[in-house]
DNA sequence: TTCGATACTAACCCAAAGGAGAGTGTATTT
DNA sequence: AAATACACTCTCCTTTGGGTTAGTATCGAA
Protein backbone atom coordinates (compact mmCIF):
# COMPACT_ATOMS: atom_id res chain seq x y z
CA UNK A 1 0.00 0.00 0.00
CA UNK A 2 0.97 3.14 -1.09
CA UNK A 3 1.62 5.50 2.31
CA UNK A 4 4.69 7.71 1.10
CA UNK A 5 2.77 10.68 1.69
CA UNK A 6 0.31 10.71 4.98
CA UNK A 7 -1.86 14.32 5.15
CA UNK A 8 -2.45 14.54 9.06
CA UNK A 9 -5.99 15.54 8.22
CA UNK A 10 -8.74 14.71 6.87
CA UNK A 11 -10.41 12.95 9.20
CA UNK A 12 -14.56 13.57 9.70
CA UNK A 13 -15.09 11.93 12.56
CA UNK A 14 -19.23 11.64 13.29
CA UNK A 15 -18.77 12.73 16.34
CA UNK A 16 -19.63 9.37 18.33
CA UNK A 17 -16.10 8.90 20.14
CA UNK A 18 -14.43 11.04 22.95
CA UNK A 19 -14.75 14.71 22.44
CA UNK A 20 -10.58 14.60 22.01
CA UNK A 21 -9.31 16.45 19.20
CA UNK A 22 -7.69 14.17 16.37
CA UNK A 23 -4.42 14.58 16.65
CA UNK A 24 -2.82 12.28 14.42
CA UNK A 25 0.71 12.14 16.88
CA UNK A 26 -1.52 11.14 19.47
CA UNK A 27 -3.67 8.94 17.34
CA UNK A 28 -0.75 6.64 16.65
CA UNK A 29 0.22 6.01 19.96
CA UNK A 30 -3.38 4.95 21.08
CA UNK A 31 -3.08 2.83 17.41
CA UNK A 32 0.05 1.20 18.47
CA UNK A 33 -1.07 0.57 22.40
CA UNK A 34 -4.46 -0.99 20.44
CA UNK A 35 -2.19 -3.21 18.82
CA UNK A 36 -0.11 -3.88 21.42
CA UNK A 37 -3.01 -5.09 23.46
CA UNK A 38 -5.56 -6.13 21.03
CA UNK A 39 -4.00 -10.06 21.74
CA UNK A 40 -5.05 -12.89 22.41
CA UNK A 41 -3.23 -14.08 25.45
CA UNK A 42 -3.28 -10.44 26.84
CA UNK A 43 -7.39 -10.97 26.89
CA UNK A 44 -7.38 -14.28 28.07
CA UNK A 45 -4.67 -13.63 30.84
CA UNK A 46 -6.73 -10.35 31.78
CA UNK A 47 -9.74 -12.06 31.92
CA UNK A 48 -8.96 -14.62 34.12
CA UNK A 49 -6.72 -12.75 36.53
CA UNK A 50 -10.11 -10.47 36.61
CA UNK A 51 -12.03 -13.46 37.32
CA UNK A 52 -9.72 -15.31 40.05
CA UNK A 53 -7.77 -12.17 41.33
CA UNK A 54 -4.15 -12.91 42.44
CA UNK A 55 -2.57 -16.03 41.24
CA UNK A 56 0.65 -18.04 41.27
CA UNK A 57 1.89 -19.02 37.63
CA UNK A 58 1.46 -22.12 37.48
CA UNK A 59 -2.22 -21.74 38.71
CA UNK A 60 -2.46 -18.95 36.06
CA UNK A 61 -1.28 -20.88 33.21
CA UNK A 62 -4.09 -23.93 34.54
CA UNK A 63 -6.52 -21.68 34.72
CA UNK A 64 -5.48 -19.33 31.13
CA UNK A 65 -6.33 -22.53 29.24
CA UNK A 66 -4.02 -23.56 26.33
CA UNK A 67 -1.23 -21.75 26.87
CA UNK A 68 2.29 -22.44 27.19
CA UNK A 69 4.69 -21.39 29.91
CA UNK A 70 6.83 -19.88 27.13
CA UNK A 71 3.77 -17.88 25.96
CA UNK A 72 2.81 -16.60 29.59
CA UNK A 73 5.82 -15.78 30.97
CA UNK A 74 6.27 -13.50 27.50
CA UNK A 75 3.03 -12.15 27.66
CA UNK A 76 3.28 -11.13 31.69
CA UNK A 77 6.33 -9.76 31.47
CA UNK A 78 4.26 -7.14 28.63
CA UNK A 79 1.82 -6.99 30.77
CA UNK A 80 4.03 -5.64 33.53
CA UNK A 81 5.65 -3.30 31.63
CA UNK A 82 2.68 -1.85 30.56
CA UNK A 83 1.95 -1.59 33.77
CA UNK A 84 -1.08 -3.98 33.84
CA UNK A 85 0.00 -6.49 36.43
CA UNK A 86 1.81 -6.74 39.34
CA UNK A 87 4.75 -9.64 39.90
CA UNK A 88 5.42 -10.13 43.77
CA UNK A 89 8.12 -12.53 44.11
CA UNK A 90 8.24 -14.03 48.06
CA UNK A 91 11.98 -14.94 47.95
CA UNK A 92 11.36 -18.42 49.22
CA UNK A 93 12.32 -21.68 48.13
CA UNK A 94 10.40 -23.47 46.11
CA UNK A 95 9.53 -20.26 44.51
CA UNK A 96 6.76 -18.40 44.83
CA UNK A 97 5.28 -15.56 42.27
CA UNK A 98 2.26 -13.94 43.07
CA UNK A 99 0.46 -11.78 39.89
CA UNK A 100 -2.49 -9.24 40.23
CA UNK A 101 -4.04 -6.95 38.18
CA UNK A 102 -3.47 -2.92 38.51
CA UNK A 103 -5.86 -0.37 38.66
CA UNK A 104 -4.90 -0.27 34.82
CA UNK A 105 -5.17 -3.69 34.17
CA UNK A 106 -8.57 -3.82 36.05
CA UNK A 107 -9.48 -0.65 33.87
CA UNK A 108 -9.07 -2.39 30.81
CA UNK A 109 -10.64 -5.69 31.91
CA UNK A 110 -13.52 -3.97 32.38
CA UNK A 111 -13.01 -2.07 29.14
CA UNK A 112 -13.27 -4.90 27.59
CA UNK A 113 -15.87 -6.47 29.44
CA UNK A 114 -17.76 -5.24 27.14
CA UNK A 115 -16.67 -7.10 24.16
CA UNK A 116 -16.42 -10.40 25.84
CA UNK A 117 -20.41 -10.05 26.93
CA UNK A 118 -20.65 -9.42 22.87
CA UNK A 119 -18.82 -12.42 22.19
CA UNK A 120 -21.17 -14.33 24.49
CA UNK A 121 -24.13 -12.74 23.21
CA UNK A 122 -23.35 -13.33 19.49
CA UNK A 123 -21.70 -16.33 18.91
CA UNK A 124 -24.02 -17.96 17.13
CA UNK A 125 -24.93 -15.22 15.15
CA UNK A 126 -21.34 -15.75 13.91
CA UNK A 127 -21.82 -19.13 13.50
CA UNK A 128 -24.13 -18.65 11.53
CA UNK A 129 -22.16 -16.38 8.96
CA UNK A 130 -19.31 -18.66 8.74
CA UNK A 131 -21.97 -21.42 7.82
CA UNK A 132 -23.97 -18.93 5.14
CA UNK A 133 -20.57 -17.65 4.18
CA UNK A 134 -18.67 -21.62 3.96
CA UNK A 135 -22.26 -22.36 1.75
CA UNK A 136 -21.92 -19.23 -0.66
CA UNK A 137 -17.96 -20.03 -1.32
CA UNK A 138 -19.21 -23.97 -1.98
CA UNK A 139 -21.76 -23.05 -4.20
CA UNK A 140 -19.86 -20.98 -6.11
CA UNK A 141 -22.20 -17.89 -5.89
CA UNK B 1 4.11 -43.94 41.42
CA UNK B 2 6.77 -45.94 39.05
CA UNK B 3 9.88 -44.01 39.36
CA UNK B 4 12.17 -46.77 37.81
CA UNK B 5 11.52 -45.82 34.35
CA UNK B 6 9.84 -42.99 34.09
CA UNK B 7 12.15 -39.86 32.62
CA UNK B 8 12.23 -36.50 34.06
CA UNK B 9 8.65 -35.04 33.72
CA UNK B 10 8.18 -31.70 35.39
CA UNK B 11 4.96 -30.46 34.02
CA UNK B 12 1.53 -31.68 32.76
CA UNK B 13 0.87 -28.84 31.08
CA UNK B 14 -1.95 -29.39 28.89
CA UNK B 15 -4.34 -30.36 31.30
CA UNK B 16 -8.07 -28.85 31.38
CA UNK B 17 -9.27 -27.21 34.12
CA UNK B 18 -12.92 -26.08 34.97
CA UNK B 19 -13.04 -23.54 37.30
CA UNK B 20 -16.26 -21.73 36.38
CA UNK B 21 -19.55 -24.22 35.83
CA UNK B 22 -19.41 -22.91 32.40
CA UNK B 23 -20.57 -25.34 29.19
CA UNK B 24 -17.12 -25.62 27.87
CA UNK B 25 -17.96 -26.20 24.46
CA UNK B 26 -19.50 -22.53 24.48
CA UNK B 27 -16.54 -21.59 26.62
CA UNK B 28 -14.14 -22.80 23.98
CA UNK B 29 -16.34 -20.82 21.26
CA UNK B 30 -16.22 -17.47 22.71
CA UNK B 31 -12.51 -18.14 23.30
CA UNK B 32 -11.80 -18.68 19.86
CA UNK B 33 -13.96 -15.56 18.11
CA UNK B 34 -12.19 -13.86 20.80
CA UNK B 35 -8.91 -14.94 19.84
CA UNK B 36 -10.00 -14.03 15.79
CA UNK B 37 -11.35 -10.55 16.81
CA UNK B 38 -8.45 -9.82 19.28
CA UNK B 39 -6.35 -8.90 16.37
CA UNK B 40 -4.87 -5.73 15.12
CA UNK B 41 -6.34 -5.18 11.69
CA UNK B 42 -9.96 -6.33 12.46
CA UNK B 43 -10.06 -3.82 14.82
CA UNK B 44 -8.35 -1.14 13.31
CA UNK B 45 -10.70 -1.79 10.19
CA UNK B 46 -13.57 -1.80 12.66
CA UNK B 47 -12.64 1.44 14.01
CA UNK B 48 -11.97 2.84 10.19
CA UNK B 49 -15.51 1.61 8.74
CA UNK B 50 -17.44 2.86 12.22
CA UNK B 51 -15.95 6.41 11.62
CA UNK B 52 -16.50 6.24 8.05
CA UNK B 53 -19.39 4.38 7.03
CA UNK B 54 -19.08 2.60 3.50
CA UNK B 55 -15.50 2.64 1.82
CA UNK B 56 -14.19 0.97 -1.26
CA UNK B 57 -11.43 -0.89 -1.05
CA UNK B 58 -8.29 1.21 -1.68
CA UNK B 59 -9.97 3.95 0.34
CA UNK B 60 -10.39 1.66 3.22
CA UNK B 61 -6.89 0.82 2.71
CA UNK B 62 -5.77 4.36 2.62
CA UNK B 63 -7.70 5.20 5.77
CA UNK B 64 -6.51 2.53 8.14
CA UNK B 65 -2.96 2.81 7.36
CA UNK B 66 -0.24 1.09 6.67
CA UNK B 67 -1.91 -2.05 6.08
CA UNK B 68 -0.90 -4.54 2.23
CA UNK B 69 -3.73 -5.41 0.44
CA UNK B 70 -2.92 -8.36 1.59
CA UNK B 71 -3.48 -8.23 4.70
CA UNK B 72 -6.61 -6.39 4.13
CA UNK B 73 -8.07 -8.83 2.00
CA UNK B 74 -7.34 -11.22 4.03
CA UNK B 75 -8.92 -9.54 7.32
CA UNK B 76 -11.64 -8.04 5.29
CA UNK B 77 -12.59 -11.66 4.46
CA UNK B 78 -12.76 -13.14 7.75
CA UNK B 79 -14.74 -10.19 8.85
CA UNK B 80 -16.97 -11.08 6.29
CA UNK B 81 -17.35 -14.50 7.01
CA UNK B 82 -17.76 -13.98 10.51
CA UNK B 83 -20.28 -11.49 9.69
CA UNK B 84 -19.19 -8.09 10.47
CA UNK B 85 -18.82 -6.82 7.14
CA UNK B 86 -20.85 -6.83 3.94
CA UNK B 87 -19.39 -6.80 0.74
CA UNK B 88 -21.38 -4.97 -2.31
CA UNK B 89 -19.70 -6.02 -5.37
CA UNK B 90 -20.83 -3.49 -8.38
CA UNK B 91 -20.12 -5.62 -11.50
CA UNK B 92 -18.37 -2.39 -13.51
CA UNK B 93 -15.58 -1.84 -14.97
CA UNK B 94 -13.05 -0.83 -13.35
CA UNK B 95 -14.13 -2.92 -10.55
CA UNK B 96 -16.24 -1.41 -7.58
CA UNK B 97 -16.81 -3.06 -4.19
CA UNK B 98 -18.27 -1.51 -1.26
CA UNK B 99 -17.70 -2.65 2.26
CA UNK B 100 -19.70 -1.69 5.22
CA UNK B 101 -20.37 -2.53 9.24
CA UNK B 102 -23.62 -5.00 9.16
CA UNK B 103 -25.29 -4.73 12.57
CA UNK B 104 -22.94 -7.39 14.60
CA UNK B 105 -19.85 -5.42 13.64
CA UNK B 106 -21.55 -2.19 15.03
CA UNK B 107 -22.12 -3.79 17.79
CA UNK B 108 -18.74 -5.31 18.21
CA UNK B 109 -16.92 -1.54 17.65
CA UNK B 110 -19.44 -0.15 20.22
CA UNK B 111 -18.50 -2.52 22.39
CA UNK B 112 -14.38 -2.37 21.09
CA UNK B 113 -15.40 1.80 21.66
CA UNK B 114 -14.67 1.22 25.60
CA UNK B 115 -11.23 0.04 24.93
CA UNK B 116 -10.27 2.62 22.59
CA UNK B 117 -11.31 5.37 25.38
CA UNK B 118 -9.00 3.53 27.75
CA UNK B 119 -6.45 3.74 25.44
CA UNK B 120 -6.81 7.52 25.01
CA UNK B 121 -7.03 8.18 28.67
CA UNK B 122 -4.27 6.04 29.78
CA UNK B 123 -1.96 6.06 27.08
CA UNK B 124 0.88 7.87 29.26
CA UNK B 125 -0.11 5.95 32.02
CA UNK B 126 1.08 2.90 29.81
CA UNK B 127 4.64 4.66 28.57
CA UNK B 128 5.33 5.78 31.95
CA UNK B 129 4.93 2.05 33.21
CA UNK B 130 7.50 1.17 30.10
CA UNK B 131 9.62 3.44 31.20
CA UNK B 132 10.23 2.44 34.80
CA UNK B 133 10.12 -0.88 33.95
CA UNK B 134 12.99 -0.20 31.14
CA UNK B 135 14.57 1.74 34.20
CA UNK B 136 14.14 -1.22 36.53
CA UNK B 137 15.42 -3.82 34.54
CA UNK B 138 18.31 -1.54 33.44
CA UNK B 139 19.44 -0.64 37.04
CA UNK B 140 18.86 -4.37 38.14
CA UNK B 141 16.51 -4.01 41.11
C1' DT C 1 -2.79 0.80 -29.49
C1' DT C 2 -1.47 1.52 -25.24
C1' DC C 3 -2.59 3.23 -20.66
C1' DG C 4 -4.90 3.61 -16.46
C1' DA C 5 -8.27 2.53 -13.06
C1' DT C 6 -9.85 -1.11 -9.45
C1' DA C 7 -9.89 -5.01 -6.68
C1' DC C 8 -8.10 -8.38 -6.30
C1' DT C 9 -4.89 -13.39 -6.49
C1' DA C 10 -0.47 -15.89 -6.58
C1' DA C 11 4.21 -16.59 -5.54
C1' DC C 12 8.14 -15.64 -2.84
C1' DC C 13 10.39 -14.51 1.23
C1' DC C 14 11.56 -13.13 5.91
C1' DA C 15 10.40 -12.43 10.77
C1' DA C 16 7.73 -13.32 14.62
C1' DA C 17 4.52 -16.38 17.12
C1' DG C 18 4.30 -20.18 19.53
C1' DG C 19 4.70 -25.30 20.94
C1' DA C 20 7.77 -29.23 22.93
C1' DG C 21 11.11 -30.58 25.77
C1' DA C 22 15.11 -30.24 28.66
C1' DG C 23 17.74 -27.73 32.18
C1' DT C 24 18.35 -24.72 36.70
C1' DG C 25 18.53 -23.73 41.69
C1' DT C 26 17.72 -25.08 46.40
C1' DA C 27 15.28 -26.33 50.67
C1' DT C 28 12.39 -29.69 52.23
C1' DT C 29 10.57 -34.29 52.13
C1' DT C 30 11.00 -39.36 51.47
C1' DA D 1 20.66 -40.17 48.35
C1' DA D 2 17.21 -39.06 45.60
C1' DA D 3 12.96 -36.99 44.48
C1' DT D 4 9.92 -32.88 44.57
C1' DA D 5 8.21 -28.34 44.15
C1' DC D 6 7.99 -23.80 41.47
C1' DA D 7 8.96 -20.45 38.25
C1' DC D 8 11.22 -19.92 35.23
C1' DT D 9 15.02 -19.95 30.88
C1' DC D 10 17.06 -21.97 26.73
C1' DT D 11 17.19 -24.38 22.52
C1' DC D 12 15.03 -26.43 18.58
C1' DC D 13 11.48 -26.56 15.43
C1' DT D 14 7.10 -25.60 12.85
C1' DT D 15 3.43 -22.44 11.73
C1' DT D 16 1.56 -18.10 10.89
C1' DG D 17 1.81 -13.13 9.95
C1' DG D 18 2.77 -10.04 6.85
C1' DG D 19 5.50 -7.32 3.14
C1' DT D 20 6.74 -7.01 -1.88
C1' DT D 21 6.19 -7.73 -6.52
C1' DA D 22 3.85 -9.29 -10.46
C1' DG D 23 -0.09 -10.50 -12.86
C1' DT D 24 -5.37 -10.46 -14.36
C1' DA D 25 -9.68 -8.68 -16.41
C1' DT D 26 -12.10 -5.08 -18.94
C1' DC D 27 -13.68 -0.80 -20.54
C1' DG D 28 -13.04 3.83 -21.80
C1' DA D 29 -9.90 7.51 -22.60
C1' DA D 30 -5.65 9.40 -24.82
Amino acid sequence: MDQSVTPPILYEWAGRKSAKPVDPALEALVRDIIGKIADKWTMLILETLEAHGTLRFTELGHKVGDISQKMLTKTLRQMEADGLVTRKVHPVVPPHVDYALTDLGRGLGAAFCSVWTWAETHYDDIEKSRAAFAARQGAGE
